[in-house]
DNA sequence: TAGGTTCATGTAAGGGCTTACATCGACCCA
DNA sequence: TGGGTCGATGTAAGCCCTTACATGAACCTA
């Protein structure tokens, strides 16, 4: 019982060569004669060797993994960001760690846990306290903000928001929808502040006392079909809800369904990420889209570069979004037609 | 340039103690007196120590790591499964390792790659070779299949299907809906395999030249949309859909729409899964509820309680699954009011 | 006051790899 | 044939921790 596993030195005693060519052969080194390689491989398999990792870390200073913080692992939102990330950290030969924070009881102690077994760290929103990151930084850990306000000197990658929230809020409003009721809480993160920074922007271009309200609200269905609710029980009911992400805004359809309310004749509704099923709801959600794999293929591969060493200046990457256009605003012709 | 990071050796100079000491401390372990260890832990933060996970999981044989193979991340199926998964490890003081299979090119070299640095493995679904599965099981390896066939000695967990899709199907045909087709392909996975079988089982039952038709298709909405179309276009229309999941399903909303079919008068429709959004589809989606974050989790506890060697024999465990009736099987009241 | 306890800390031997450098033949050319 | 090259392999010094065991001081008891 108890019997340790083959190690390097297991190999080499049964392929009679040295630990030094075992290791040489493993990670693929063309200086091993191909006759040794091969009588190598073949003893790595009697023997069942499997190397050992955190030894390899060990002697080469390198996790080979980045970690991925969290505040909350589900929802299509974060599920687009971590499958680019972890596509792109793949291509890169590098481990991914996730880490959510919101089925934990102390996120600091859990990132800095994390930060032992790491090269580097994405961080993403309001997951872990400014203090915690800073001292990751002072740390000279790599770290990459997604989605989150700047600390010191660290890399951030965000989308625009405020452009085409005012874009889309200008749109209803030509359309003729006067009342718009912004459903979402600006202070939950920048994202959401930054929309209803252009939302208001537009209201304000416009000119004129126009009713603008923001109803709280977390970005989950459920949350958002009971503001959407409170929003439209009052007594002159708003012609359109300008919901912060789709999942708001699918709550909202449902809100509209229970309230008999017909998308769009009688309420327009737009969302905010084009997550996958958004083309899919009847009718299709205008909604502006985020390059959801984008943003995490592109916080890999600057934490890595980082790792590398290859950049030092701090880098701030605002991604580009797109207003997607299709039934909910009004535009086109009602009915479920498929869109794109 | 390059310079080394601080040490336990640093912080030992430091603080004018050994570097037993300030692993003592950085462990929490009890055995250090009070003043020692404020002393040490100031220093820690002076010399900006961070402890080096490789070294300390050499040196304790333990990675604190589990590792989890996705055929692909995207989807709130697979979402839902990390989420539990993720939670559960955490709560065991495990990191978590994710790799999706569907992004990279040679799945077995990623797997054994990643069997370097974690203490045990879920694999989900048909990602990885049954020799490599093999192989690592030979290993010493603990593993836990997840929603895939048994290979070897293995803990598999998977969820009830057979009975499930045969009570929905049943109920479908009580209903008046003879036509039923089945769309999914029952050869993707052994869960679409025992969908499939239930769904034939229960028109067995019934007697007579029932038409069932499986219509292949990938488990995404475009695919599922596609598929519908198929199955719709034929002249004896189909009374009923029995999606294979609920993405397929909203792919058939889509399709309904586009055909002018109401759901659930022209046309019934069933999902599986019972993923978030299925209560805010109009009509809201009969389905059946998988335990998502239970397979999870339960997988996590599973591979950690075999890595700490409590138990040995390879255990299948089936989670009960759930019919959920809204009213896209024609049950309750047509309209779009919220269900749970 | 000698011997025994207890508590806090130190010593040193690993843990399993990587890699700079040394070694050793074989081969080549003058 | 001697010296030089080159290619394949070995030697050994790390990499940074954990932990069994040793040490030593302080305190207690008979």
């Amino acid at each position: 019982m108890g019997k340790r596993p083959p190690t390097i030195y297991t190999v080499a005693n049964h392929a009679g060569v040295s630990i030094a060519t075992v290791s040489r052969v493993d990670r693929g080194d063309p200086a091993v004669a191909g006759s040794t390689a091969t009588r190598v491989r073949a003893s790595m398999r009697t023997v069942g060797y499997r190397p050992n990792g955190a030894a390899r870390a060990l002697a080469t200073r390198r996790h080979r993994a980045i970690g991925l913080v969290f505040p909350d692992l589900s929802g299509p939102y974060y599920a687009g960001v971590i499958l680019g990330l972890e596509a792109a950290a793949g291509a890169l030969g590098q481990n991914l760690f996730i880490v959510g924070t919101d089925s934990r009881a102390r996120p600091e102690q859990l990132v800095s846990d994390l930060s032992r077994s790491v090269d580097g760290l994405v961080v993403m929103g309001r997951t872990v306290p400014d203090e915690v990151i800073a001292e990751l930084q002072r740390g000279g850990l790599p770290l990459v903000l997604l989605a989150r306000p700047a600390v010191g000197s660290s890399d951030v990658v965000r989308t625009e928001n405020r452009r085409n929230a005012e874009a889309l809020t200008r749109h209803l409003l030509e359309h003729g929808r006067r009342r718009i009721v912004f459903i979402g809480d600006p202070a939950s993160s920048p994202d959401a502040a930054e929309r209803w920074d252009g939302f208001v922007a537009a209201h304000r271009d416009r000119g004129g006392p126009i009713p603008i309200r923001p109803v709280i609200s977390a970005f989950r269905e459920g949350e958002g079909r009971a503001a959407a609710l409170q929003a439209l029980a009052v007594k002159s009911r708003p012609a359109a809800l300008f919901c912060a992400n789709d999942e708001i805004a699918m709550g909202a359809y449902a809100a509209a369904a229970e309230l008999g309310l017909t998308i769009p004749t009688d309420l327009a509704i737009t969302g905010w990420d084009d997550i996958p099923v958004a083309r899919f709801l009847a009718p299709g959600l205008t909604t502006v889209r985020q390059p959801l794999a984008e943003i995490g293929a592109l916080a890999a591969r600057l934490v890595l570069e980082r790792v590398a060493g290859s950049h030092k200046r701090p880098v701030t990457t605002v991604l580009p979004t797109e207003i997607m256009i299709r039934s909910s605003c009004g535009c086109r012709s009602q009915g479920g037609t498929w869109e794109r």
